[in-house]
DNA sequence: AAGTCGGGGAT
DNA sequence: ATCCCAGACTT
């Protein structure tokens, strides 16, 4: 498909960029270890360095190694993961960490075999951490990657067909080096997301100008083809904060599934089924108020949410919860993982009552 | 092959 | 508003 002196003017057109032009300085890229490179690297999952880089310090100094990571509480990791998505990538850290503790005495693993054999891990994944921070002999296949040699190929059709991601790691093999694998694996991803950006992408700086086909032929905007699109659906969900005196009551998500893990308010899937709950709870109502409801898109479909606060006069003996309801005090954000609308209503509830600011401080 | 799984940055 | 980001996993 490629041909193999292309493939050389390729590999040492982009390491010497590299070596003037690329990033060497991001937090994961300062004493390498197996350790932070693999956090790093499945924190970038689907999600930017700029969003990244405070996360990934937050986990480095509660975490030194794989082991404080293995030995920590779930909750723990979900909290400091708050506000990152996908929680099953921490969840899965988690249980790799514990994974590495208990077979591999706590050290990294180095063979591709068992890299990949860790939960949260592909093959992209394993190829990185492999080759950025010990130099082994593997491609990767990113986003960048994606759209470098869609691009540089010309490969027509969305990266995300079988087909079309076969033939993308097809090239990326044939253009990764022997040597200076991490350097070059590096500069793939910086070039991508610097000079050959999804849109406006700087070609006259571009070290591959000579020799892409869709430079060439003025058509860079058709590379990488898109998804075909579809209408997101949209759902609603109802949800109560239950306080009383200076607590909510949040419950935990099942392990699996959307925000798998997360604490969260009691959710409803009509207001009829929230007004059901609080009679049958003989809850004691002192003040019921309806918050502004609001829209959280995810990938695959948009969710208004529709708060309603209602304040107990006397704590409930006991609430019918799938799992554990637990009474958070308002006063301090908790140290469970909660997704993101959670912790902005938590938040809101905070600034709505300041008489409960300081009383557990 | 298609669906699931977040949140945010860029445009 | 749309696109997609250092993807992996389940069905």
């Amino acid at each position: 498909m490629l041909q193999q002196q292309d493939a050389v003017w390729f590999s040492n057109q982009l390491v010497s960029w590299y070596q003037q032009h690329g990033r060497k300085t991001l937090p994961w890229q300062l004493n390498k270890s197996p350790y932070k490179t693999w956090l790093s690297e499945v924190m970038l999952q689907q999600t930017q360095v700029a969003t990244v880089i405070p996360y990934f310090q937050r986990f480095t100094a509660r975490f030194a190694d794989i082991n404080a990571l293995a030995q920590a509480p779930l909750d723990e990791v979900l909290h400091l993961w708050t506000g990152l998505g996908y929680y099953a990538r921490a969840r899965n850290l988690h249980k790799a960490a514990q994974m590495v503790a208990a077979q591999h005495n706590g050290t990294f693993p180095t063979e591709f075999a068992q890299v990949l054999a860790l939960p949260g891990v592909g093959r992209s994944t394993a190829g990185a951490v492999l080759s950025l921070a010990l130099g082994q002999h593997y491609p990767i296949l990113d986003g960048n990657c994606k759209r470098v040699l869609a691009r540089f190929a010309a490969i027509s059709g969305w990266p995300g067909d079988k087909k079309v991601e076969q033939q993308l790691w097809q090239l990326a093999e044939q253009v990764t080096p022997a040597e200076t694998v991490a350097e070059f694996n590096q500069a793939m991803m910086d070039l991508g997301a610097t000079l050959c950006s999804r849109s406006k992408p700087r070609c006259v700086e571009c070290p591959l100008k000579l020799k892409c086909k869709a430079a060439l032929a003025g058509e860079q905007a058709l590379y990488p083809g898109k998804k075909a699109k579809k209408a997101l659906p949209e759902k609603q969900s109802f949800w109560l904060l239950l306080q009383h005196d200076d607590k909510v009551l949040l419950s935990q998500r099942p392990a699996s599934g959307l925000w798998g893990g997360l604490f969260g308010f009691i959710e409803f899937a009509s207001a009829t089924e929230r007004e059901q709950y609080i009679a049958l709870n003989a809850l004691d109502v002192e003040s019921r108020e309806e918050l502004a409801g609001f829209r959280h898109t995810f990938s695959h479909f948009h969710l208004w949410i529709q708060p309603l606060r209602v304040t107990l006069q006397h704590a409930p003996v006991a609430v019918q919860e799938q799992s554990a309801p637990t009474w958070f005090t308002i006063s301090t954000i908790p140290q469970v993982g909660l997704s993101a609308p959670a912790k902005q209503l938590f938040q809101q509830l905070l600034a709505a009552n300041p008489d409960k600011k300081d009383k557990h401080l």
